[in-house]
DNA sequence: AAATATTTTAACCTTATAGTCAAGTTGCTA
DNA sequence: TAGCAACTTGACTATAAGGTTAAAATATTT
């Protein structure tokens, strides 16, 4: 009963720089790669001084823990449920919107995350072990149904699902080369809608669903 | 002329001493970061003493872009242009065919350049900027002849190969995401064959050719 | 075989950085 | 408003890492 009340108290500031602490972390961690992001670069983007970053956490290993976190509960949050009632047509349309809509919103989050895979996946095992593979084997079941019952061609869920992952995630990742090889200085509004819009045809028809 | 000769010459165990430094350069660049990755975990990699690392390459920075020039290379090498002629449906298959095979072959690869891209492409802006746009321009404009002519569904060209580079690459970049989910320790030699073949399918039939 | 060029390596130096500490300041509670 | 807790911050320390040097060993050429 302490501890809850004691945290809402103490949160105020504790709250506010934490949060800035890890929104510059997460940048610095991103361009210049865990051992190259110093805390003094983390301090100075958060403009506090290195000895204030070090008060709120304990060591740089905690910063980047906290980052990961952030980004989980950002990608827990953003993608909504499927609802195996709706069908395969609407459920395909809704994961994409909302992959492409984390993509271009929370572009740094998924770069956090692909370094973390790429580099190993370190911290992030014991996640992908449990909580994303419950995931991803319940909405391949999802899929398989759907396919058994003729609702959709027949298709490997997992490749399905790692199919919209890798390419809704592709333009936040790859932001800069997709930019660059199209001469273009940043993503628009129209951006997103028309990321959605093509993935969303071309995926369905692959489908079978259109 | 002596240039040459010279070169071929002094060749011998420097371009052994070079090929494993860069191996083992790559492999602790993807662990580590280019930051976290040492000269002396390099060089501890390669079996080499660490004053003979520096003895090849000047300094780290020398290193780093040996390893990402090799990457370059093994790109180049591995991607067979198309060839317009052929049509689309070949094309297509062709392509995805071929960075398959590279994701799969070559992951290393993959992960450095993946890294290197998200990371801000600073060493490979100059890259992207030149010789990657006109790539793709020209591969574009390929699709949008064979979208003219009635040949292929109307879909963004651009989109279309970005859509192939990520879905394909991400096998070697999420190797071990992949992996994980599907509770599997590492590829097997028909994986390849079955992303392929799943790949293909499904994207074809996207683009209207099945 | 002598002379020259290349390669190997230990020891050393310098700098950058993670983390500590202690002294001060601000904010909160009774 | 007094006292306690939370916060701020400059100065300091230890260590790790990039890079240098010089001398020895090995290859190569003539």
């Amino acid at each position: 009963m302490n501890e809850v009340k004691k945290e809402s108290k103490q949160g105020k500031i504790r709250a506010q720089s934490e949060a800035k602490i890890i929104e510059a972390a997460q940048e610095e961690f991103i361009l210049q790669g865990y051992k190259g992001a110093t805390v003094q670069s983390i301090a100075d983007r958060a403009g506090l001084p290195k000895a204030n970053i070090l008060y709120y956490f304990k060591n740089k290993e905690n910063i980047y823990h906290a980052v990961l976190e952030h980004t989980l509960d950002t990608w827990d949050k953003g993608i909504g449920d499927i609802d195996p009632d709706q069908g395969p047509k609407i459920a395909i349309e809704k994961f994409i919107a909302s992959k492409v809509r984390m993509s271009f919103q929370h572009p740094s989050s998924s770069k956090i995350y692909a370094m973390e895979i790429i580099q190993g996946a370190q911290h992030l095992k014991e996640f992908a072990r449990t909580y994303l593979r419950k995931w991803v084997r319940e909405k391949a079941a999802l899929f398989q149904h759907w396919i058994d019952n003729g609702e959709m061609v027949d298709v490997d869920p997992y490749k399905l699902i790692f199919l919209i992952w890798s390419t809704t995630q592709h333009y936040a990742d790859f932001e800069i080369q997709v930019l660059t090889v199209m001469n273009r200085a940043e993503y628009e509004e129209e951006d997103q809608e028309q990321v959605t819009a093509f993935l969303t045809d071309i995926i369905l028809r692959g489908c079978g669903l259109k």
